[in-house]
DNA sequence: CAAATATATGATAATGTTTTCATATAAATA
DNA sequence: TATTTATATGAAAACATTATCATATATTTG
């Protein structure tokens, strides 16, 4: 049936979406650290993965834009936290694969 | 502690890895199609995803390489499977997933 | 053996993602 | 108000992935 296939389209193409969202080193850092610490600001963040200002920011609002994240300003400060903690899952997920690399 | 710290990084690329084998909408295609056939011709799984020979093959390939799928010859035929069972549980743990597109 | 079939391969084009850099904005403080 | 600080933004460069195409390889069949 067209729609049944349609719909499961849309289905796998947003499931692709959210996993390419969280197919990063970098990001998924940044999942494990949030789900270990409720609400950090950018510096922090920064300075716990290594990671330069900018390209963080680009980072963080990307995981934000696929409401992934949250987000809230302080005065000078903005502190996220993780929003859809079902993706942590993934990443135990994964631990159990025996993939090749 | 540094070793942690590197094993740590090098595990968060081993699954970023994995997760972008997984994040594109014709390979879960695949992976789904493949949780609920044992075995599949690559004409085949062409047909049921309506994806062309060649671009399949690629995929399939690469699924392959990154041992998440096997394949076995018969003839003129190539036969996959798939080897890594557990990827399939990624999909069903985004399903729960409220984020945005 | 020639033709047909199924799949793989490799080059290239098209497209998308990541990083970097310079700069903008907004809030706090001197 | 000028300066400093934290974060965001946007453009460009660097890099990676995906799609397309033409062709190669291996197997089967006539």
């Amino acid at each position: 049936m067209a729609t049944t296939r349609e719909i499961s389209q849309e289905r796998l193409n947003k499931a692709a979406y959210i996993l390419k969202a969280v197919a990063h080193p970098v990001r998924l850092a940044i999942l494990e650290l949030l789900s270990t610490h409720e609400k950090m600001g950018v510096m922090d963040i920064c300075a716990a993965l290594a990671c330069e200002q900018s390209l963080m920011s680009h980072h963080l609002i990307n995981l934000k834009l696929r409401g992934i994240l949250g987000s809230t300003k302080d005065g000078l400060n903005v502190y996220y936290w993780l929003k859809e903690k079902d993706v942590t899952k993934l990443i135990s997920c994964i631990e159990n694969c025996e993939c090749q690399m």
